[in-house]
DNA sequence: CAGTGAGCGAGCTTCCGCTTGACTT
């Protein structure tokens, strides 16, 4: 048994499967789960004076599977490595050789980026050795990150308070999602008027916008007319105009489009997330099912993706082969590209892995449809699209341009229309084409109406969490595996909040924004991270050595932190909102501080006194008609977490609540109970019967008091069908 | 479609990047 089989290790327990699927007995395969080493968690593990040597402790959860590493490694002289062949997968290694560090065992480095099994033979042919440069680069990297985040995040916590943090990549998350609602806050909308009219020619219609006055574009908000007495006179200019309107100029233009590139995990993030309404983190959790695969009717389990967390759009070149013969089957030849589509990465992309794309055309989506979920399905069914239209040949599009001159005037319409549908056949939303012009002559054409529309400019928009993960990609901020969970930090440190979806800074957001940028303005400026994988490229190719790149990035580092801490009882007592009351428990001055919730204040003789209260006043509004049914009290009306309640005035010595009430009784007969406010787990508010669990009636939308003239049953009135009883479906008109 | 909720809080936790399950924020 000992030494007759090899042992690799690789990080994903699904790729091991796949592995022992292509190597067979002769091979033991074993999965790492990632890191198993790191810095310790409770102190900062790198000594500076001693040329950052950084301290290393196995990863609390990660006990067992080291455990379990060490134990199977056993009776092993030589081991596979197989982590992923970029930095961090290369530091994967090295951790794993130290940790199974045995006398006479030899370690072997297998690098594969795709995991087809002619590239693992392939690799295994070809044994390498660890590489200590790229290993180095990463050790910069994450004592790096280490000693910006620690350090600065404890200066943090002397001036905003406990649990609070700052990084290199979170910071400027932060700083991206301010800069952008500064924008929206000095936006100032720009009145301007769009104007359009109708012209015919033998029964055929266009309708265009204003485009040239007097020799002036006027077709940008900049440029077009800017107030109402502006647009009627231009308006009154051309329904006055007596003379002859002409269609001068025909133009047509033919543009081809490519089809997009397969997904990387942002833009599969971004594409769910406005396709199916998907989160990026739910995104990544059903990709992640998709990866492990399920068990086909033959009981044989198989990935449907490749893995789901990549910034390489390679695709490799037995799956572009694949693709393209299955286009031919399905679609005919004539569908494919001239050429096979290759897709280089952009730069910075660590490439360890090809794009997201299914792992066989053997499994399209409709073979597996009842074998997975819908929402596995929706997404499966997003990244076949996607990777089977990029061997498909270009769309080409005709743009046509009519110009229609007269009183001194010019007006254009475009339209486009189809000369090959291309790719898009794999699904038409992915191009969104204007509607196509009717065909007309040069010649005269018929004025028919004008219309003047007001409009104003609007600031750019809020960032959704995938816009917002497609932007840390653009600026390099970040990685695949860290999109999800960076937000996630800053939404759990009350930095940020979702309002309608979209993220937005909290006070302690701006306030802690404002304060890092002003103290650390090099760490936290757009192209920090961007300067250090420079450095950190330098290091893996030998130009410098780890000491030197971590003594560089650290100077701006110390001399700014050295600033930060002489400033910091300043800062605070800056920062520190100040209220004119007085502790009515010992007279020293109420301040305001943050606490875990949010603001509140408290008593500046902490922690001797330790008075505290709410910063805004439960100033409650009485709910009239109606007492406390147990004390007989006032009912104020309150907003909860669950949404708004009756609570009684004399709380705390009544702790009596109520849902509150619509004014309208059960509409079910004998039942004797009226119906209240109430709201689902998702938030949205409903109505249902006081007297739940024992009657179960309930509405979405709000009764009215008013009673059905045919069946008696209280009317509802809805957004799309007007005012209408839920009962005999009868149409009320108002 | 759902039975709740004002109560606390501040001076030792925090970073980024790899991986999946174990969990009751």
């Amino acid at each position: 048994m000992k030494n007759k089989k090899n042992l690799v290790i690789i990080e994903s327990p699904a790729k091991a499967r796949s592995l022992q699927s292509y190597l067979g007995d002769r091979y033991e395969i074993i999965a790492s789960y990632g890191h198993v080493r790191d810095l310790p968690r409770h102190y900062i593990g790198v000594d500076e004076k001693n040329n950052f040597k950084p301290t290393y402790t196995i990863l609390p959860d990660k006990r067992k599977v080291v455990a379990q590493l060490k134990k199977k490694a056993s009776g092993f002289s030589r081991i596979y490595l197989a982590a992923d062949p970029d930095r961090e997968g290369e530091a994967i290694c090295w951790h794993l050789s130290q940790i199974l560090e045995e006398d006479g065992r030899v370690f072997k480095r297998l690098r594969f980026n795709a995991v087809t099994k002619e590239t693992v033979l392939k690799a295994l042919k070809n044994p390498s050795v660890i590489d200590m440069q790229l290993v180095d680069a990463q050790q910069a990297r994450r004592v790096m990150d280490r000693l910006v985040g620690y350090k600065i995040s404890s200066y943090l916590q002397k001036i905003i308070g406990r649990g609070k943090s700052a990084g290199r990549v979170q910071t400027v998350v932060l700083r991206i999602i301010q800069q952008r609602e500064d924008e929206i806050n000095i936006f100032i909308p720009v009145e301007h008027w769009l104007i359009e009219a109708e012209f015919h020619q033998n029964n055929k219609i266009i309708k265009a916008s204003l485009f040239i006055v007097d020799g002036k574009r006027v077709d940008k908000p900049g440029l077009a007319p800017r107030s109402s007495e502006e647009a009627l006179t231009i308006h009154g200019r051309l329904t006055d105009y007596e003379g002859e309107w002409t269609l001068s100029g025909i133009k047509r233009k033919i543009r081809s489009v490519k089809p997009p590139p397969p997904f990387i995990t942002s833009t599969l993030q971004q594409a769910a997330s406005t396709r199916l309404s998907y989160s990026p983190s739910r995104t990544m959790t059903i990709a992640q099912q998709l990866y492990e695969g399920i068990s086909l009717e033959n009981k044989e389990r198989s990935g449907l993706i490749t893995y789901m967390r990549t910034d390489s759009v390679r695709i490799s070149p037995e799956s572009i082969k694949e693709c393209r013969e299955y286009i031919s089957r399905k679609y005919g030849s004539n569908t494919l590209s001239e050429s096979p589509n290759r897709y280089r990465s952009s730069k910075g992309s660590q490439d360890a892995h090809e794009a997201i794309r299914p792992v066989s055309t053997e499994l399209p989506p409709s073979s597996v449809s009842t074998l997975l979920t819908s929402p596995q399905l929706a997404l499966y069914s997003l990244i076949w699209n996607r990777f089977i239209a990029t061997q498909m040949k270009d769309a080409e599009i005709e743009k046509t341009t009519y110009t229609v001159t007269g009183a001194d005037l010019e007006f254009k319409c475009t339209g486009d229309r189809f000369l090959s549908r291309g790719y898009s056949i794999i699904d038409p939303s992915y191009i969104r084409i204007e509607k196509e012009l009717p065909l007309m002559k040069k010649g005269s054409v018929i004025f028919e109406s004008a219309t003047r529309e007001q409009k104003f400019t609007s600031p750019p928009p809020r960032f959704s969490e995938a816009r917002l993960v497609a932007e840390m990609k653009k600026q390099g901020i970040g990685r695949p595996s860290t999109y999800v969970s960076t937000i996630k930090t800053l939404k759990n440190r009350k930095y940020v909040e979702k309002e309608g979806g979209l993220l937005k800074p909290t006070e302690l957001g701006t306030t802690t924004e404002r304060l890092l940028v002003r103290m650390f303005p090099h760490i936290f400026e757009i192209g920090f991270t961007a300067s250090m994988e420079d450095l950190l490229d330098s290091i893996a190719n030998g130009d410098e050595s780890y000491v030197d790149v971590l003594k560089i990035m650290n100077l701006p580092l110390v001399s700014s932190l050295e600033k930060a801490m002489a400033t910091v009882s300043d800062v605070r007592s800056d920062l520190q909102e100040t209220t004119e009351e007085t502790c009515p428990e010992c007279g020293s001055p109420l301040v305001v501080r943050w606490g875990r919730y949010g603001k509140f204040k408290a008593c500046t003789a902490f922690p001797k006194c330790k008075f505290s209260k709410p910063v805004k006043e439960h100033a409650a509004a009485i709910f009239e008609g109606r007492s406390c049914s147990v004390c007989g009290g006032k009912l104020l009306l309150n907003a909860g977490r669950y949404g708004r309640y009756l609570r009684c005035e004399k709380y705390p010595d009544c702790d009596h609540t109520e849902p509150v009430p619509v004014g309208v009784s059960c509409p079910i007969p004998d039942c004797g109970g009226e119906l209240v406010e109430k709201r689902s787990r998702t938030g949205r508010i409903f109505f249902s019967c006081s007297r739940y669990p024992e009657c179960k009636y309930a509405i979405w939308n709000k009764p009215l008091d008013r009673i059905c003239p045919r069946c008696g049953f209280p009317i509802l009135e809805e957004r799309k069908k007007g005012i209408f009883c839920p009962s005999c479906k009868k149409r009320i008109s108002n």
